[in-house]
RNA sequence: UCCCCGAUAGCUCAAUUGGUAGAGCGAGCGGCUGUUAACCGCUAGGUCGUAGGUUCGAGUCCUACUCGGGGAGCCA
């Protein structure tokens, strides 16, 4: 068995073995340095003329990007190299040599990179990314085990609407139409009338035809469901959740979250309580004065980045026409490619802001709060924030309605602060018998088609609830990922699917 | 479904506003004993997304379409 990168600490100066890929390759004269990675990290390989035979020295110094190969040599500790070890090569072998590998070390655009997805996931800053949700997933089913609930697998074939006819996959089902799971909560609260506590995870899928940068057709959730609680144990238990997530991923995935460029600081505030606003708080602040000062400074703040963006392009302009050296032009031109991005990411905004400020300040009580409402709300925070007791009428027929204001739900959404927006949805549901089957009724659903859910409400109904926690939005949010499409290994999206 | 933006070399992007298409990276060859997206020299690489139109002349202007990006609605 090969060593293991991550492993090189415990074999300083012995001798050990690599196998894996050419991640990138220098060679200046008589040295080489190979950066070979083996799917547990990056190690430099030093290669010295006179240390190996002159035949594999120039193999290597013309080895492509991806090929596979082994490498043997003495480990020793080196400031300098990524992870802080290296190799002194004494003997290698191509296993398989790869030419021409479409990934380079530049920059790509996200079209590109999708296409190549399955050579994509080779790249460090994948491999960090799933390595974090890799342990988000392992955390979660940690603290649900670890806290009494049980697990229940609930069905992916399934007849229920959860949420809205509409977002549904139809599926053939011999001759019959059913449809994918859009949650698995219905069936949950079944199951928790039996164990008490329990909880399912699994992929979800919804046909929204959403193209934005949180949603995927297919994606993963994990629901929990309490019997006898309330909407303030709810909230508690979402807190306490997440901020384990947190800890657990600072824990394990620092040098990942690191690589990534992923705001630690900010990750270790992420501890109980979260602020709670009720929904009608928020309404007042969107449509309040805070708000508008808030959307108007930042639109400042845009104008400002682009003014200073514009003046250093035309500052590069003006230098690239002197007269400098080669060198010094390439230099510029790769710095003004960086500040054209930036400025067109910034005329974006520039331009979304009086839109967004526009849709805050005329909302009124009784929609539900849209994307940018809750980006509005979420930047205004530093801390994931709850939103509570939502309108009735907006939200779905299985939230109980507050006793004391039955124009509002118990149910709540956690946003993800500076920013990143809902990460959780959840409620209390309704256990009583008669209003329950009347919303089902409002709505046009099918009694038939809820019999067995009534029957929950028939026999020994109690107080109960709970909450989805979307994986994908959680660890775009822990790693800064602008895009949920990159925190899943091979995304779907409303009418694509690359591989 | 609606609104905005884009499509030029394998990749990322330029082209002085209508006058014969350019850089970097990547690839190939050569140089360099400590590189970190290394550096230096040389070489190859393009029916400018598709189809029409305006013009003496279109990468540049107009129309339609295709594909991609961002946003709204909806949501995890």
């Amino acid at each position: 068995m090969p060593n293991k990168i991550s492993e090189l600490k415990n074999n300083v100066d012995q001798e050990v073995t690599l196998a894996g890929w050419l991640y990138k390759g220098r060679s200046s004269g008589k040295v080489q340095f190979l950066i070979v990675r083996d799917g547990t990290g990056l190690c430099q390989c030093i290669v010295e003329k006179g240390k190996v035979s002159d035949e594999l020295f120039e193999q290597l110094k013309h080895l492509g990007q991806e090929s596979s190969l082994t490498v043997t040599g003495v480990v020793r500790t080196e400031e300098r190299s990524v992870g802080g070890h290296e190799l002194a090569v004494t003997a290698a072998e191509i296993i398989s040599p790869a030419t021409d590998y479409p990934i380079t070390p530049k920059s790509h655009g996200t079209d590109f990179l999708l296409k190549n997805r399955h050579l994509h996931l080779r790249s460090q800053g994948q491999w960090c990314i799933g390595k974090i949700r890799h342990t988000v997933i392992d955390a979660i089913r940690r603290f649900f085990n670890d806290n009494g609930f049980t697990l229940i697998d609930t069905p992916i074939f399934t007849a229920m609407v959860g949420e809205d006819k509409q977002s549904l996959f139809e599926v053939d089902y011999f001759g019959e139409p059913l449809h994918l799971t859009q949650t698995g909560q219905l069936h949950l609260e079944s199951a928790a009338m039996s164990f008490g506590k329990v909880y399912c995870f699994g992929p979800t899928f919804r046909a929204e035809k959403s193209k934005t940068r949180r949603h995927l057709t297919e994606f993963w959730m994990v629901e929990p469901e309490v019997a006898f609680t309330d909407l303030d144990e709810l909230l508690e238990l979402a807190e306490n959740f997440v901020s384990f997530i947190v800890a657990r991923v600072l824990g394990d995935n620092k040098s990942q979250l690191e690589t990534l460029g992923a705001d630690i600081a900010a990750l270790e505030k992420i501890k109980p309580p979260f602020y709670r606003l009720t929904y009608t708080e928020a309404v007042d602040i969107l449509t309040g004065e805070k708000t508008k000062q808030f959307m108007a400074s930042q639109l400042e703040q845009l104008q400002n980045t682009k003014q200073q963006a514009e003046s250093k392009i035309t500052e590069l302009e003006q230098q690239q026409k002197g007269q400098i050296k080669q060198w010094q032009k390439d230099k510029i031109a790769a710095e003004l490619i960086e500040l054209r991005g930036v400025l067109a990411e910034t005329d974006t905004k520039i331009e979304n802001n009086p839109k967004h400020a526009k849709l805050a300040a005329e909302f009124r009580w009784g929609k539900d709060l849209g994307g940018s409402d809750e980006t509005i709300i979420s930047q205004m925070h530093d801390k994931p924030i709850f939103v509570t007791h939502y309108p009735k009428d907006a939200k779905a027929f299985y939230m109980k309605t507050d006793r004391d204001d039955e124009k509002v739900v118990l149910n709540f959404d956690l946003l993800a602060p500076a920013g990143f927006g809902e990460i959780i949805g959840g409620s209390v549901r309704e256990d009583d018998y008669e209003k329950l089957t009347a919303k089902i009724e409002k709505q046009g659903l099918e009694i038939k088609n809820y019999e067995w859910y009534l029957d929950l409400r028939k026999y020994g109904s109690v107080p109960h609830g709970g909450f989805g926690l979307g994986v994908e939005r959680t660890v775009a949010w822990l790693t800064g990922e602008k895009h949920i499409r990159q925190c899943i290994a091979f995304p779907r999206m409303m009418d694509k699917v690359y591989i």
